[in-house]
This record gives structure tokens, sequence and C-alpha cells, in this order.
DNA sequence: CACTTGACCTGTCCGC
DNA sequence: TGCGGACAGGTCAAGT
């Protein structure tokens, strides 16, 4: 659930929250949260401060001073949250938090040298968290395979067009949620750009016109800008790193608003099933 | 090779 | 109220 811009919220949250601080202790769950990485992990992070919070589509990578790097992939359900320490007083972002964690679906703790902890929960283990060198994290087969940011200058319309060109047989929503056409899109603004670009998530890829194509181009990149500056969206589990939900789904225009009207044209909203996800369409709108 | 489906998990919701 | 089953949806492995 946690897309591009849920990943961008967080990203920016710890950005001001934890850059600077000096890692004291870290304690996390057995081989799950940390696949490949050095047994002790916590032994790696003790002693290092946080230099840098990047992220690469849904992946954040936290770079520590020491020369390694934690990379998290928050899947579904995962959350990366930050707890302050009661005797900062009241009126600390996460102050509500104070002893709501660790709960049973933290993986692992991050304590700092100032008592703030990072907690990285996840309720169905799907995400994971792994310690590495950091001049090793472009290396990972997974960022290697990675479409480019939509959100960059750099992305253009010209390149979406290339990018589709190559999956002329699919249908256009397996390819919008294809990490490696284009990094970061989901679920939610799969629909919600399909929506916007009146275009069926089931046409082939083949089948859109250039204007199709440039009118979802724009769309993608509406919505998830749209997104970030609401903090996301929070239909079940996430949070961003203070804790705090996100508002995008108040802006929703038909994911999850099943049986509901319309706002372009009044037609009753529906779900189906697309690339084996639930999908909402307006049936109107997006002809198939 | 291109493309689709199933498995990984756990909590929630729905119908009986 | 209890219980089985469907569902949630990111990613990769396995299947067609």
């Amino acid at each position: 659930m946690p897309e591009l811009p849920e990943v961008e919220t967080v990203r920016t949250g710890l950005q001001k929250l934890i850059i600077g601080k000096t890692i004291h202790a870290a304690t996390h769950d057995t081989v799950r949260s940390f696949p490949n990485s050095p047994e002790d992990a916590a032994s790696y992070m003790i002693g290092a401060s946080v230099d840098s919070i990047r992220r690469r589509g849904k992946a954040l990578i936290i770079a520590l001073s020491s020369g390694y790097s934690l990379v998290v992939h928050l899947k579904m359900t995962g959350q990366l949250v930050y707890v302050g320490d009661v005797r900062f007083g009241a009126g600390h972002p996460s102050d509500s938090l104070v002893g709501t964690l660790p709960d049973k679906s933290t993986r692992v703790t991050i304590e700092f040298s100032d008592g703030t902890k990072l907690y990285f929960n996840d309720q169905r283990k799907f995400g994971w968290m792994r310690l590495m060198p950091s001049v090793q994290v472009a290396d990972l087969p997974f960022m290697q395979r990675l479409g480019p940011e939509p959100l960059e200058e750099s992305f253009t319309v010209a390149d979406f067009h290339e990018r589709l060109s190559r999956r002329p047989r699919s249908n256009i929503k397996a390819v919008l949620l294809d990490q490696t056409v284009i990094a970061g899109v989901g679920n939610i603004y799969a629909d919600e750009s399909l929506w916007g670009a009146r275009i069926h998530p089931k046409r082939l890829t083949g089948t859109l016109t250039k204007s199709e194509k440039e009118l979802l181009y724009k769309e993608v990149r509406f919505v998830m800008n749209l997104s970030i500056e609401k903090g996301g969206s929070s239909n079940q589990t996430y949070v961003n790193a203070e804790g705090k939900k996100g508002s995008y789904m108040d802006f929703a225009r038909v994911f999850r608003r099943e049986n509901q009207l319309c706002q372009r044209c009044g037609t009753v909203i529906e779900k189906i099933r697309v690339a084996g996800r639930g999908t909402h369409i307006c049936p109107t709108c997006q002809q198939e």
C-alpha cells in the first residue's frame, strides 16, 4: 500500500526527525527483517549516525556514517515510525505514540543516543529491511531493474511512450504496476490516473492512442504530486514517520469508491478485477 | 519470450 | 456469538 507518495512522505518526515542522530542500540526479530544482512546486523549500526535518507521507487535508503545503509521496503503494511522521548515534554510530534510501541507488529527497533526510537512495524511481514555497504545498494538486482522516477524532470512523455511500447500486449494497468516500467506506481495511483485519463484498465497498451498516453503521463504525475501534498493515502495501515495518516483518500476519485457516483458523469463506480487486483472504474468514462 | 497467476502473511469483514 | 472463507495488494517465483 505504501506507494511512491507514501514512501516519499515517510522520507521527508524522517529527514526532519533522525538526520544526524546516533544509533545507540538496535533490536530486531529473526532473519525475516534482515534478509541477506550480516548476522549481527545490530552491531553494524551501533555508534553510526544517520547521514541521509533517499527514496528510489517504493524503497527507502537510510545511509549511515559507517558506510553502511539500511534499505527498507514497506510492501503492504510496513511502517517506519519515530517516537520521541517523554523527557522532551509536550508538543513533540509523536508524543501520542509514546507507550504504544513496540507492539506485536514491531520487527525492528532502533534507539538513538537521545532516547528517541525508530520502529519498523509490519503486520503482514512482507516488508523487509536490510543492512549493506552503501556502495552496493545500487547493485541490488531490484534496484537495477527499476524503471525511471515518474516525478523527475528527466522523465519525459517520450520516455513514457517508449516504455509502454515495449509491452503492447499487456493491459495498461498491469504495465503501470510493473516497477521495471515506471517506479513507484501501485494499485491506488494506477486506478486514479486511469480514471483521470479516461482509460479502461483492461485496454491493451498497444491500442492506446498517442493522446491517451500523453494524458495518462500527466495524470500519473498529477495524482502522485497531489498525494504527496496530502501526505499520502491511508486506507488501512499506512502512517507517516510521525504515526499520522495521510488525507489523499478524501480526494480519491475512484479508489475505494465503488457504489458511489462518478464526480464527472454521475455513473455508479464499479469494482472489478484486473491484473489480479481490485480495480475501480467509472464504466461510462472508461470504456473497454 | 511475453504475460498471468500463486505464494508469501495477518487482520478484518461478511455471510451463515 | 462463532467460524470459515474471501479479501486486502507489492513483489517475485512459478506456470502457461
